[in-house]
DNA sequence: GCCAACGTTGGC
DNA sequence: GCCAACGTTGGC
């Protein structure tokens, strides 16, 4: 099983939104990002657990963990002209985006901001993607030792 | 294929 | 709101 970290602006859709939603699950939609495309078509699988992180907002921070319970299939939201996200470039015969549906497993007890785990990026996080200077994917890996200390930092 | 221009992301 | 970093676009 692997892990993720998976970047969502609180404005937009934070962690409580998800806690609001139905089954507190929800299709992680609007990703134009080959990188990220790519993690949810090939690599995220059903159960693998990813931290919910706030990003460009007051205090950016992990603030949760959500369950993969769909794996990657075609992000409609493309097809839709009306959509934001709307790319004239993917059509349903050959979809071009592609996203995950991800479930609320909890929220943590505190946020574990970017400037705590900054405060190891020379030490036990080195090496991790979300601090890494200009880094703007929004989906990510985390390898298991850089969970495991994220976890125990809560 | 190069690279300047542009739009977006995201921390501060 | 600012601005640095990055990905994408399009002219050549």
């Amino acid at each position: 099983m692997r892990h993720w970290l998976l970047k969502s602006e609180p404005d937009v859709f934070g962690i409580d939104d998800l806690a609001a939603a139905p089954r507190k699950t929800t299709c992680w939609d609007g990703v134009r990002n080959y990188q990220a495309r790519n993690f949810m078509r090939d690599e995220m699988k059903r159960g693998d657990l990813a931290f919910f992180y706030h990003s460009n907002c007051a205090e950016p921070a992990i603030v949760g963990i959500v369950s993969v319970v769909k794996e990657g299939y075609p992000d409609h939201t493309a097809f839709d002209p009306r959509d934001p996200h709307y790319d004239p470039g993917s059509d349903p015969d050959a979809p071009r985006w592609y996203m995950v549906d991800v479930k609320l497993e909890r929220k943590l007890k505190r946020p574990i901001t970017l400037a705590e785990m900054r405060a190891h990026a020379d030490r036990e996080l080195a090496g991790f993607a979300l601090l890494r200077r200009g880094n703007r994917l929004s989906v990510l890996p985390v390898s298991d030792e850089h969970w495991r200390f994220i976890l125990a930092m809560e």
